[in-house]
DNA sequence: ATGGCCGCCCTAGGCGGA
């Protein structure tokens, strides 16, 4: 199992999770902040309106402070927190208007800004001319890296499902998914420069360097997703400046053992530590 | 690499996920 709690309070958990459904799967979000001890947790893909979100049970599990961005059926996100959190706008990274971005900054208004991102996961053809998927989430990439280019320096943690797993030892087979969408070459350079524009830090790659294979996400379609551990790493934590000196690399870890739950998500929760 | 699955929706096949 993972770390648990901890007990110094101006260290924080900052967790990301797709949790592909929040009302189905509340009880297994309950289950995971006991597990893992998590102060502040980004949500992806709530797929339910603001008033249907299941804030009891987040509540009853510590997290009293909830922010959403909600639609219904569809995407969605929120942050929930131990913390107090100031909801701020959000970059506008979206042009479908979708509830993809959620906002906030920690603590009392003069804390580090988190985002929780949902990235367009792109369609099957990673070709903008037959595929307006692949189009909208270029786009979406392309907006953010013009908005942290703006904010580098700032303190910032950047935290989502990305939907792009940007370096060779982020899928199972760098060569088998070159032209597979969230590996192809114009998403892994785009978030490259995003990265290197916003002068941000990737914790995964801090924590473990660029050879470890690392995944946080395997499909529902394979029939037994241990045994070719065919997973991407589509998850991500990054941070701006004093950011990337506040956090803590050895602290970062995947809760792969997520994917074993009772109808789990296909996505695993992520987390790094904060000293703030 | 594929599609084997999964969850949503004015409940049933279509859409989206990645």
């Amino acid at each position: 199992m993972s770390p648990t709690s901890h007990t110094d309070p101006s260290r924080l958990r900052i967790a990301t999770w797709n949790i592909n459904s929040v009302r189905l799967r509340a009880g297994l979000v309950e289950t995971m902040i006991a597990a893992s001890g998590v102060d502040v947790l980004c949500l992806q893909e709530i797929k339910c309106r603001d008033g249907e979100f299941p804030f009891a049970a987040l509540q009853a599990a510590g997290l009293n402070h909830i922010h959403v961005r909600g639609q219904k059926g569809w995407h969605g996100v929120a942050i929930a927190s131990r913390v107090p959190l100031v909801a701020v706008d959000g970059p506008d990274f979206c042009r479908a208007g979708e509830a993809r971005v959620a906002a906030v900054r920690i603590g009392d208004g003069a804390g580090p800004e988190l985002h929780c991102l949902y990235v367009p996961a792109g369609g099957d053809e990673p070709d903008t001319e037959i595929n307006p998927k692949f189009a909208h989430k270029l786009d979406f990439l392309d907006r953010m890296r013009t908005h942290y280019r703006a904010r580098a320096g700032d303190s910032l943690i950047v935290t989502g499902d990305i939907n792009v797993a940007p370096e060779e030892h982020d899928v199972w087979s760098h060569k088998a998914l070159l032209k597979v969408v969230s590996h192809t070459p114009v998403e892994t350079d785009m978030v490259r420069a995003i990265l290197a524009e916003g002068a941000l830090s990737d914790v995964a790659r801090m924590a473990h360097g660029p050879q470890i294979k690392l995944s946080s996400w395997w499909s529902y379609r394979s029939p037994d997703w241990q045994k070719n551990d065919r997973g991407r790493r589509l998850d991500h934590i990054w941070t701006g400046g004093a950011m990337t000196s506040a956090v803590q690399p050895e602290s970062f870890s995947i809760l792969r053992d997520a994917r074993s739950w009772d109808r789990p998500s296909d996505h695993v929760p992520v987390w790094a530590d904060f000293v703030l």
